[in-house]
DNA sequence: GGAATAACCTGGATGC
DNA sequence: TGCATCCAGGTTATTC
């Protein structure tokens, strides 16, 4: 499932491909692809093609390539299940293949960038950028002071410079849900998901249905440092990979799930105390957390 | 306004 | 072997 280290992969992937690079073409095989963008298939190729894309950009588990010349960009998510590969022009089509790009690059000449997607949860939509309301640049990989506006909304994540602790600390202390749930909540902190977010609380000794508020600042900034440790440490190893779900742009797994320590890990010893891992049916998904390490208190 | 829940989606795993 | 059901979860609309 991409997360900020899994869409943080695809974006240094993406770096070097698109930009300065030139769209000759685009083909929608899918319009369920296309659920952000307001104008439909025909709309989305007409406007993209004949652009010049400027960067790779990405905030929480969102990805943007903003158009050169106009206030404009790609705006991408993953979902559950997408990927974006970039392979040799004219390559055979791939598997859950939705949208081709045909970019044409000064240094790396043609390329295909392909959106592939099997559960058809991610979308490509063209999007205005607006400025940030803090004035800091949009994202990772941006300097730009610029966001497209299916993201402003979207909070900083916890590898942003710009990322306020005071302001997530304080908003912690307003929330009566789950702590968990917080951290699901892309519009108090991106880029978490439920594989991070168990694996933070875990770190932190933290049980997923603390109440937020009851949370002591001391454990608030220790959670905020295990958040950083785990998806930096997930992102050294290129991410994710259960299955062919995730993999980075040129088709290959991450590692990190050898390292995990309680998602997915039911009735496996706790690699801390030995006490089997359980998992619990939470906001229609799964928690899973160590019962001795991970006491619930209110 | 905040919080909780359902729906969207599809292929693999599991059970019968 | 084949069919039916369950499960995975990010985002958003809807409901409470």
């Amino acid at each position: 499932m991409p997360e900020l280290p899994e869409v943080e992969v695809v974006r240094r992937g993406l770096v070097p491909a698109v930009t300065g690079a030139h769209v000759a073409a685009v083909t929608v095989h899918d319009q369920r692809s296309l659920t952000r963008h307001t104008g439909g298939a025909a709309d989305f190729e007409s406007a993209l093609t004949g652009t010049d894309l400027v960067c790779a950009a990405r905030r929480g588990k969102f990805l943007w390539l903003p158009i050169a010349g106009v206030a404009r960009a790609v705006v991408g998510h993953l979902g559950m299940s997408g990927q974006i590969l970039l392979r040799e022009a004219g390559a055979p089509p791939e598997r859950f293949e939705r949208i081709r790009i045909d970019l044409a690059h000064p240094d790396h000449g043609e390329l295909a960038m392909i959106f592939a997607d099997q559960r058809t949860f991610g979308s490509l939509a063209i999007d205005t950028l607006v400025p940030t309301a803090d004035g800091a640049p949009g994202g990772c990989g941006d300097a730009a002071s610029l966001v497209p506006t299916q993201v402003a909304h979207i909070a900083r994540d916890v590898l942003d410079p710009a990322f306020d602790d005071r302001g997530f600390r304080a908003q912690l202390a307003r929330k009566d849900s789950a702590v968990k749930r917080v951290l699901l909540d892309q519009t108090v902190v991106s880029g978490i998901g439920n594989i991070y977010a168990d694996e933070a609380l875990w770190a932190a000794r933290v049980h997923p249905e603390t109440p937020a508020r009851s949370l002591s600042t001391r454990t608030v900034n220790a959670l905020l440092a295990q958040i950083r440790l785990v998806l930096e440490k997930a992102l050294a190893e290129g991410g994710t990979s259960f299955d062919a779900q995730y993999v980075n742009v040129n088709g290959q797994a991450g590692y990190f799930a050898h390292s995990l320590n309680a998602y997915g890990r039911t009735g496996q010893p706790c690699p801390r105390c030995g006490r089997p891992i359980v998992r619990v049916s939470f906001m229609n998904r799964s928690s899973h957390f160590c019962p001795r390490c991970q006491r619930l208190t209110r």
